[in-house]
DNA sequence: AACGTTTGCGCAAACGTTTGCAATTTAATT
DNA sequence: AATTAAATTGCAAACGTTTGCGCAAACGTT
C-alpha cells in the first residue's frame, strides 16, 4: 500500500535540462520566464501529470489552502446543507475543507480551534456552540487567523458574520399570520440569550407593534431546549388557557411540529382554530400533516457566502479588520398549516 | 492576519543547549535518549507550547494523518450521521478528515479520489455514487492508497467494506409483518442493481420462502429513484389492484412515507388493512402519522468501524490485501404503522 | 590494562518547493 | 565597438522535521 511518489520539479527540470527554479517559475507564470520556456515546461508537466506537493508548498509558504469548519452538530439538516455549500464553494476556489464538531461543548470548541490553527488551516468557519461563554479564548485565536462566523454567531466577537435576516424573516412570518386575520399570536422561543432566538423574537414584536396588536406576555413562551417535545409541552400550556391563541409562531420547525401534534390530540383545527408557523423548512415540515408553513433558510447560500468572505480575508493584507455582518435573504413558504380555506 | 509562527525544534534546542535531533528524539520517546534529557525537553516543550509543524512532518514522512471521505450527498441524515462517527473516531486516533461530495456523479467521484490522493491523504473512506460504472479508474487508485467502502459498496471492488446486515434486516422486517398475520406483502424497491436494494430484496424473498408464502410478481414494484413521490406512486398502483396487498415493505423510509400518504388519501386503515414498514429510521419516521415501523441503521457505528479498519490498513505492512466485508447489526423499531391493535 | 559493548548525543542529509540574488545571454544605445 | 540596460536563467538558502550514521564517554569483561 505504499504511496507512489508523484512527479517532482526535479524530475521535470532534469528532463528539460532546466534548473528547478526555472521550472517552478514557469509553472507559476512568473514574468521573468520566456513564453517559449513556459510552454515547454507546462507541456511536459501535463504529460507527466505533475501536481505540486502541497505539503512541501504549504510547509514553505505557510499556506495550506485548507479551511477549518467547526459546527455544533453536523447531522442537523440545516447544518449539513450549509456544509454542502461550504465544500462546493471552497473546492471551486481551490481550497479543501476539514470538519470538526463541537457538540455544543464550549471547551471542545476552543480545543478544536486551537488544533486547527496548529494544524495550519488558512482560516476557520465556525458556528458557535450553544453556551459559548469563553469568548476570551476565541478572541485570542482571532488575532492569529481569519475567522468567519455563520448561523450561530455572537456580537461579542469582532469578525465577519454570515446570518440570515432573522428579524425580517420572523416579521414576515408573523405578518403573514396577521394578514390571515389572526389576533392572538403566541410565540415559542428559546430562553437563553441565543442570537437567533432574540432576533426572531424582535421580528415578532415589530410585526405586532406595526399592526397595533397588543403584545400579551402570556402568549410568549420560552424553553431552554427548543425541541419537538418542548414544542408540544408549551403548546399544551397554550391550549389549556381560557382564551386560547389563534396562532402559534414557533421559532423552530421541530417545536412547531410538536405544537401541531399537541393540537391534534385536542382535535383543534389547523389553521382555522389555531394556525401554526415554523422556521427552517426542514424536510419534516412537509411530512407532518397539515404541511407546515415555515421560513426557508438557504443553507448552501450561507455556506458559500461565508467561504467567499473568509477567502477574501485570507488573501487580503494582514492586520486589516473585517467585521462585516452579512444577511442572507430567506423566504416564507406558505403551506396548509396557515392557509385560508 | 499574519500567522504567528509556532515554537520550533530549533528554538527548543537552542534554549536547552542540545542538538535539534536530540530534541526531536526526546519528544518522540526514542530509546537512545536518557530519561533525564527527555524530561527536560518535554518540560520546556510544554512550557513553550510546542506543537510539531504537521506540514514539515508530513512533508518528510509522506504521512499526513488526514483521511479523505467521499460521499454522494452529505446532507442526508444517514450520511451525516456516518460522517459524525467518522470524525469522532478519526479524531480519537489522531487523524483529521477531509470531506467531498460526488453528487452521485461517477466522473466527479473519480476526480475527487484523484485530487485526494494527490493531496496526500493517508487513506480514503468512500460511499459510492449511485451509478458507479467506471470501476477501472477506482481500481487504479486502489493500488496507490488504502480505501475502505461503506454503505454504498460494490462487490466488484476488492477492498474492505463496511455495511449493515441488509439482507437480515430486511428478513426481520418482513418476518415481523408475517408474524402480524400478513400474507400479501408487497415490496417497493429500486430497479437499478444497487447493492443495498438487492440485498434487501433477497431478505424479503428469504422470509417469504421460509414461511412458505407464495412470491407474487405483481407485489414486487421497482423504481429508479426511490423517493417519497415514487413511493406514493407505486403505492397507488398497489391500492388500485383487485386484490390489494395487506402490507407494504418499502426499502426506504421516504418511499414508505409516500406510501402512507397514498393510503391516507384512500382512507385505508394502517396497519389493519395495510401495514407499512420502512428502512432507515429517519427522523421523518416519527413525524408521519402513524409513526413508521422501520429498521434502525446505526450510522455512527458504521463510520467508526470504517475508520478503524482504514487506519489499521494504513498502519499495516504495504501490499497486504484487505478485502474483509464487515456487517453492522441493525434493529427493527416497531411503531404504529405495524402494531397489532 | 586492554578490549568490546552499551549509552547518549550530534552531524548532516533529505523531503519538494519558493525566492532573493547573482550570473549569463541578448538586445539596445551611444 | 564598447557600454549599458533588459531579459532569462541558475545557484543556493530556507522552511521544520526525521533519521542513518558516527563519535565519544562510560561501563563491563577478560
Amino acid at each position: 500500500m505504499s504511496k507512489k511518489r508523484n512527479t517532482t520539479l526535479k524530475e521535470l527540470s532534469k528532463e528539460l535540462s532546466l534548473s528547478i527554479s526555472t521550472v517552478s517559475r514557469a509553472l507559476n507564470d512568473h514574468p521573468d520566464i520566456s513564453l517559449a520556456t513556459k510552454e515547454r515546461v507546462k507541456k511536459l508537466a501535463k504529460q507527466l501529470n505533475y501536481v505540486p506537493n502541497l505539503f512541501a508548498r504549504g510547509f514553505r509558504s505557510r499556506e495550506t489552502h485548507i479551511l477549518g469548519v467547526i459546527v455544533p452538530n453536523i447531522s442537523h439538516l440545516f447544518t449539513s446543507t450549509i456544509i454542502k455549500g461550504i465544500i462546493e464553494e471552497a473546492e471551486l476556489r481551490g481550497y479543501r475543507v476539514i470538519i470538526s464538531e463541537s457538540n455544543n461543548d464550549d471547551a471542545k470548541q476552543v480545543e478544536m480551534l486551537n488544533t486547527m490553527t496548529q494544524f495550519g488551516v488558512d482560516g476557520v468557519l465556525m458556528s458557535l456552540a450553544r453556551k459559548t461563554k469563553d469568548v476570551e479564548e476565541l478572541l485570542k485565536v482571532l488575532n492569529r487567523i481569519p475567522i468567519v462566523l455563520f448561523d450561530k454567531v455572537s456580537s461579542k466577537i469582532p469578525c465577519t458574520q454570515v446570518v440570515i435576516n432573522e428579524e425580517e424573516a420572523a416579521f414576515n412570518a408573523v405578518e403573514h399570520l396577521i394578514e390571515l386575520g389572526k389576533k392572538r399570536i403566541a410565540i415559542i422561543k428559546e430562553t437563553e440569550n441565543s442570537y437567533n432566538s432574540e432576533k426572531r423574537f424582535a421580528g415578532y414584536l415589530r410585526a405586532l407593534n406595526q399592526y397595533k396588536i397588543p403584545v400579551r406576555d402570556k402568549l410568549i413562551l420560552s424553553t431552554e431546549d427548543i425541541s419537538l417535545g418542548n414544542g408540544r409541552r408549551l403548546a399544551n400550556i397554550l391550549i389549556s388557557m381560557k382564551k386560547r391563541p389563534d396562532a402559534i409562531f414557533a421559532i423552530t420547525d421541530n417545536a412547531a411540529i410538536g405544537a401541531i401534534k399537541a393540537l391534534h390530540k385536542f382535535k383543534i383545527k389547523i389553521p382555522d382554530e389555531i394556525a401554526v408557523v415554523g422556521f427552517s423548512n426542514s424536510i419534516n415540515s412537509t411530512i407532518i400533516s397539515p404541511a407546515l408553513t415555515t421560513v426557508d433558510q438557504p443553507g448552501d447560500k450561507i455556506g458559500r457566502t461565508a467561504v467567499r468572505f473568509l477567502i477574501q480575508e485570507i488573501e487580503s493584507q494582514p492586520n486589516e479588520v473585517h467585521t462585516k455582518t452579512v444577511e442572507i435573504k430567506t423566504s416564507l413558504i406558505v403551506r396548509d398549516s396557515s392557509l385560508k380555506a
